[in-house]
DNA sequence: TTCTTACATAGTAATCTTTATAAATAGTGT
DNA sequence: ACACTATTTATAAAGATTACTATGTAAGAA
């Protein structure tokens, strides 16, 4: 566990926004001016594989990384890219319905919302 | 209506697979030996802006293409890629409680499932 | 302590997908 | 034939991520 890992760690927990790697490496850059951006994505994947966090791919744009913390589903802005956090029971369900149409053996899911967010709304409102 | 888009087109109509760009480019190189990997995508945007093509994202891979038929979800094998259709009833729910718990304007919702198809199941078996 | 081993990092090059750009081409209507 | 428009080709460029190599650093054994 190096300072850098540390960091990076500790910027997905405390921060509740979805940050890319970018954001990552540009946050911390003030703190650790040497680091690379290998080491960014280096300690993502180590992250990923062990289960502390998740990775969201979006189209064409960056990933962005989620800490886990209990199950629940995300809402993204087409506009701004911004991602929310929502609750929902878990879709159970689909999985079992999906393994018995097709014969996967199932592993999870991946469920998203998009859609414009608030303060989206109200510029585009004031944009007419 | 040019014959590279047509092709295009008849490509994702009647290949039921879900191919890339470059899946596409590489299947027509034969018919078409000059066509430009650039034409692939603007012909496949274009589709996607009328509504024909739908795109889909998985990670770091490339984008995959599906013909839009009926509103139906995907399931897709980590270990070769394959994706799969399953009919599931639309979960037209989970748009609205999400609108309601973060003020979003919602549009849309992607649901996806994966895990590891027959295929892929048999041939980890016979490896152990 | 000193040597060794393993792993993390930094820095950079390379890869891969997709988009942007400019020139060439073809089709349509006048 | 001419002008107009859209499409294609070819290539450059962008952007995100990975690969690679050398350097550094911490821990353990002798």
């Amino acid at each position: 566990m190096t300072p850098q890992r540390q960091a990076i760690l500790e910027y997905l927990v405390t921060e509740h926004s979805h940050p890319t790697a970018d954001d990552i490496y540009k946050a911390l850059s003030a703190r650790f001016p040497n680091m690379s951006v290998a080491t960014v994505y280096n300690n993502l994947r180590v992250f990923k594989e062990v289960g502390l966090v998740q990775e969201m791919n979006y189209g064409d744009a960056s990933s962005r990384f989620d800490f886990v913390t209990s199950r629940h589903y995300h809402i993204i802005c087409d506009a701004c890219g911004k991602v929310v956090d929502f609750n929902y029971p878990v879709l159970d369900e689909i999985e079992s319905v999906a393994s018995q149409l097709t014969g996967f053996k199932v592993d999870r899911h991946r469920l998203e919302v998009y859609g414009t967010c608030p303060a989206c709304q109200t510029e585009q409102a004031h944009k007419h």
